[in-house]
DNA sequence: AGGTTGACTGGGG
DNA sequence: TCCCCAGCCAACC
């Protein structure tokens, strides 16, 4: 089984950035944002920067999930903008993540890939349900 | 203070 | 479709 220790992730592995500096913690809005995403449901780096208003800080938000401070924040569900898993998932072992999601019902293509159109999540409930609820009145 | 790194992206071959 | 290159930008050393 790949279950790494949460906790010396937590304690050990990367002090420094549970305590992140940048942009009133950008590190902890990510890991807010990606524990939000469904089951099933899949992310890109980019529209996870762009989501929290940094559309540039797709590799900032690589960063934050290297640290992967929580075991409680899906990070398997964000994946490459391709589609494609992460080369440095669970120290280089991509495949996990792929059975994690493919766990959750996440299908992938021949290539790889999983189809991002399919699986892809809208994002946060209230940003769709604000223009759907209160349209223009 | 400055150079390097990286779980990124988009474009081109 | 896959691989490589240039741009990207904060974190790291």
């Amino acid at each position: 089984m790949y279950q790494r220790n949460p906790d010396s992730t937590l304690s050990q592995s990367s002090p420094r950035s549970l305590s992140p500096r940048g942009k009133d913690g950008f590190f902890a809005r990510v890991y807010a944002l990606v524990r939000r995403i469904p089951r099933g449901k899949v992310l890109t780096y980019g529209q996870v920067a762009a989501l929290l208003g940094e559309a540039r800080w797709a590799r900032t938000v690589g960063w934050a999930l290297r640290a992967c401070a929580s075991r409680s924040v899906p990070c398997h569900r964000v994946l490459g903008g391709r589609g494609r898993c992460s080369p440095g998932y669970g120290s280089g072992h991509p495949e996990r993540q792929r059975a994690r999601l493919e766990a959750e019902g996440v299908r992938f293509r021949l290539g790889g890939t999983v189809d991002l159109a399919a699986y892809g999540w809208l994002g946060p409930p209230r940003a769709a349900r604000r223009s759907r609820m209160h349209g223009s009145a």
